[in-house]
RNA sequence: GCGCCCGUAGCUCAGCUGGAUAGAGCAGCGGUCUUCUAAACCGCAGGUCGCAGGUUCGAGUCCUGCCGGGCGCGCCA
């Protein structure tokens, strides 16, 4: 239970007592500290709409509002809000219940835990991945680790681009590489190193080797022709073009594991399922289009009409999924994705974390998965085909006049309840200092290897600049997980819908509200604890400094034990929204609390159970500074 | 042409279904280490929330128009 909801509640009867029913309560953590600890301010909105006075009106709601157990003061303010102000020894008790839930910190378990699948990452196997790829990568983990810490099943999907035009050609040039190369690709321009592809089909440089692939395709028509012959091969399932690519991808995938490992991101193998994947169900997908009698011709490619988007000339518009010369498009694949997930993997809610440039085309997919009924699963035995016919036809009906009426957003995106729900997580681009998309100085891609490799080595000069670093701190593992914490976090700390300017001066000043700032805060809690161990047992206060009792009394120790209360109510926030940056906010704002606690409340130094409260309060501060920081992927560290 | 997103302090950004005096961090200035880690803390300064209307008790937030920027719009992904 957390405090806004337990708030929420009380309030809301209330609300529907003095005669506001399903007036939401709009509690809050308060505006301003003399407001005291929470502010409702649905009085307001639900007078508004009944046409009564709001003062009169939350005067009446107040009348019905019992917090006696809980509030040492509920008072009327203003224009109708209602301030409350916490009782101590409520707080004290919730603290407890949270210090005895080590693992869970009194954050609910969903009575209907919902399967999630979260769509992340997704890198071009073709090529080695770059900074592009980052966003959606530690977004996307971060997400997944929030909700199933929350008890959702989730169920990551890489979904790797390992199919297509492109795939033909690296087959084509590595058959040429071999047989006329002796397997050397050709020498790097910058350090003089030879690429090459051994008779494993090892190659130490994926990037290059794309690069080299292209070159030949644009300059040698001869080659080019042959490799377009080699999609075809490839699609119509060539022994020896299959083997190779088969290859090519485990190489691939190979270095992708690479990059996971050094980012300390969740996704492993068994997560991956390419559009290669659905390469056997596209011909269903097309065809089960057409037995619903969506499936439509126009200058010979087959696809779906969409009314409610429009094309340049106004019409509605026209989405392809098998093109005229018979292949298909990565929409084809998105719509056996969603078959796939919704029939084979149970999904209730489908999480595609990319970038918001795809935003019309999820919308569109999302519109042709409605129409063609692909988003229900027949998990209702008592509804008869003939009524599930019905409801989706009146689904159809319904979202179409919504678009009609201009509800735009979200309304005409999220799905009926019985169906699962498809949410597009977009996030902006990554842009340099200049406004420009992120490149290196040369204006070449910007590898995320060779970022994390940086970022490591910016940690490492930052630490050994200092001089009262604990010499034990001097690690690689440290500056990995000072530098990859400081990339991850000055990402997920911004909100994901806007542009993202990465600067390399911000990441090297590892200052202001960032991971080391973090990672520090826990640092400075953990030497309490190690202070404490080297105190003679007598001065530790022996069993009762471990038994999570708490006074919070001086108003910096309240302060703090007010913040760790929210933690519960910001992983929800953070799972309903997909908005990591609310998580960093509030560790943020934690750490802000801590310190001011830090500085006016001395723990070791005071005695009994003062001390022991204290120390109680450090332990769970550290804890939720540890569990806030591992739901987005960022290590702690023991000394700094 | 149509559609989507954005415009908040010098810079980078928060701002939760409309709520009380718009918040941080950098950078700048000034203070704090004989006391649990100074990568810290405290203070100061910095704003016509792109512009103009509208809706109402109340608008950074909702609506309309304009200006400026980004992105997308049937056989690439």
């Amino acid at each position: 239970m957390n405090i806004k909801t337990t708030l929420e509640r009380r309030i809301s009867d209330a609300l529907a007592a003095a005669g506001a029913a399903e007036a939401p309560a709009m509690v809050k953590p308060a505006s301003r500290p003399e407001f005291g600890d929470y502010q409702a301010d649905g009085c307001l909105a639900a007078a508004k709409k009944m046409k009564t006075n709001p003062r009169k009106f939350a005067e009446a709601v107040v009348e019905k509002l019992d917090l006696s157990d809980l509030a040492e003061k509920v008072e009327l303010a203003g224009a109708g809000f209602i301030n409350i102000t916490l009782k101590r020894d409520w707080l004290d008790s919730r603290l407890a219940a949270m210090f005895a839930d080590e693992k869970h910190l009194c954050v609910p378990i969903p009575k209907n835990p919902e399967t999630v699948i979260v769509d992340y990452s997704g890198p071009n196997l073709a090529k080695e991945m770059h900074v592009g790829h980052l966003r959606s990568t530690i977004i996307g983990d971060a997400l997944a680790r929030t909700l199933q810490f929350i008890g959702y099943n989730v169920i990551p999907q890489n979904h790797v681009g390992d199919w297509g035009t492109q795939f033909g050609m690296l087959v084509e040039f590595i058959l040429y590489v071999r047989k006329e190369k002796g397997g050397i690709v050709g020498e790097r321009d910058t350090d003089g190193v030879v690429v090459t592809v051994d008779s494993d089909l090892r190659i130490n440089d994926l990037e290059f080797l794309y690069r080299m692939a292209k070159r030949k395709y644009d300059t040698d028509p001869e080659f080019a022709e042959k490799a377009r012959k080699r999609v075809v091969l490839l699609q119509s399932g060539d022994k020896e073009t299959l083997e190779i690519w088969e290859k090519f991808r485990k190489e691939s995938l190979r270095h992708c594991k690479k990059v996971y490992e050094a980012l300390g991101v969740l996704l492993s193998d068994k997560d991956v399922r390419g559009e290669s994947f659905y390469n056997d169900d596209l011909p269903n997908v097309v065809a089960d289009l057409e037995k619903r009698s969506l499936l439509k011709i126009s200058d010979g490619a087959k696809g779906v009409y969409l009314e409610e988007f429009k094309n340049q000339d106004d019409k509605p518009f026209f989405m392809i999924v098998q093109k005229s010369d018979g292949g298909y498009l990565y929409a084809t694949t998105d719509l056996a994705a969603i078959r796939y997930r919704v029939q084979e993997l149970h999904a209730d809610r489908i999480l595609y974390v990319t970038d918001s440039r795809q935003a019309q085309h999820f919308a569109q997919v999302f519109a042709v998965a409605k129409k063609a009924d692909f988003v229900n699963r027949a998990r209702h035995n008592q509804s008869t085909p003939w009524l599930r016919l019905i409801i989706g036809k009146l689904i159809n009906i319904l979202s179409f006049l919504l678009v009609l009426f201009h509800i735009k957003r979200k309304t005409n995106i999220r799905e009926h309840k019985l169906s699962t729900k498809l949410e597009h997580v977009p996030f902006g681009m990554m842009l340099g200092t200049d406004g420009r998309p992120f490149k290196t100085r040369e204006g070449g891609t910007v590898k995320l290897m060779d970022l994390i490799d940086q970022a490591e080595y910016a940690a490492g000069i930052a630490m050994d600049q200092r001089e009262d670093v604990y010499p034990q701190a001097r690690s690689y593992k440290t500056y990995k997980a000072i530098g990859v914490g400081a990339l991850k976090y000055a990402d997920l700390s911004q909100n994901r819908t806007s542009d993202y300017v990465f600067s390399w001066d911000k990441m090297l000043s590892l200052d202001g509200n960032t991971a080391p700032y973090m990672q520090y805060a826990y640092a400075r809690i953990q030497s309490i604890f190690r202070k404490q161990d080297e105190m003679s047992p007598a001065c530790q206060g022996g069993d009762s400094a471990m038994n999570g009792t708490i006074h919070v009394v001086e108003p910096a120790e309240r302060a703090l034990g007010v913040k760790l209360l929210q933690f519960p109510e910001t992983i929800e926030a953070v799972a309903e929204t997909c908005l990591p940056n609310i998580l960093c906010a509030y560790l943020y704002d934690l750490a802000g609390a801590f310190m001011g606690f830090y500085e006016t409340c001395p723990v070791l130094k005071s005695e009994g159970d003062i001390r022991a409260g204290r120390v109680a309060l450090c332990k769970l501060a550290a804890r939720v500074i540890q569990k806030g920081l591992e739901l987005l992927g960022i290590d702690v560290l023991e000394q700094m």
